[in-house]
DNA sequence: GCTAAAGTTTAACCTTATGGGAAGGTCAAG
DNA sequence: CTTGACCTTCCCATAAGGTTAAACTTTAGC
């Protein structure tokens, strides 16, 4: 006899906020739950796992739309763990992509800050490079 | 005599879209440029040059907070190279620290999807890793 | 049984930086 | 005068929440 949680104990256990998770099932992500009579929702294991499903997908930089898409498989026992893998890896060449933008960025900020005395002169290495009308 | 140019050909010569333009202005960012008789904004060099450096600042990543700190700064002739140097390397640690957040994410999903096979079977390393309740 | 505190409900607005579109005014060419 | 390109303002939408508020429910203390 699984004990039924609201919404706060079920946001403590999962590590989610109880705004988000109305959110999420707001947008679909997760199904209605059942309610009290009074309107409270109410949480079985089964949606605790998946509440923590979506917690660790988010962790891992997934948008909600791909663990919308990542929920749908996991519920469907004739999936393809090849969905699944297209997904991740999807999202994997994202994520490899942003930290290559960000790798760029991060030459460029620690150059300039280096040629920048940053002392009372006002005189900037940083400012000249942002003014410049090139590129 | 330097020409004005309407915010379309501004835009084209910033690199920036009109749209983000008039943001910027009602946004604090840059200040109200003079209107033609029919509120037709109008834009010279020195505001050209000011477009051009909220682009850069943007293609670094400094956000539009950060910009109008750097654009008054920009614009002081009193200003101390200290302080410049100080958002720069503010913003420099933030990308240092979304670059570890991110190859942190980078190497957990490059080993879940090196153990999902990836076929037409139903079992999948990721799901169960996202599936699984601890941290 | 009453009351006060803690929890929940819906709802709305704020954030960042940007895009889309509607409805309407303006300008220049044909 | 019409057409098309441009401009104006205003509202909506995004992702993933945060914050606040009024009203209702539940629980615990007494």
């Amino acid at each position: 006899m699984s004990k039924l949680l609201t919404i706060g104990e079920a946001a403590k256990a999962s590590g989610l906020s109880a705004k988000m998770i109305r959110h999420y099932e707001q947008s679909g992500l997760l199904e209605k739950t059942p309610r009290t009579e009074a309107g409270y929702r109410l949480y079985n294991t089964q949606q605790l796992r998946q509440l923590n499903f979506i917690r660790r997908g988010r962790q891992l930089g997934f948008s909600l739309e791909e663990i919308h898409s990542l929920l749908n498989l996991w519920r469907d026992p004739g999936r393809e763990s090849r969905e699944v893998k297209e997904i991740a890896e999807k999202h994997l060449q994202d994520v490899a992509q942003k930290i290559a933008e960000l790798q760029q960025i991060h030459g460029v900020l620690e150059t300039l800050a280096n040629q920048c005395c940053g002392n009372s002169n006002p005189d900037c290495a940083i400012l000249d490079s942002l003014a410049a009308m090139e590129v």
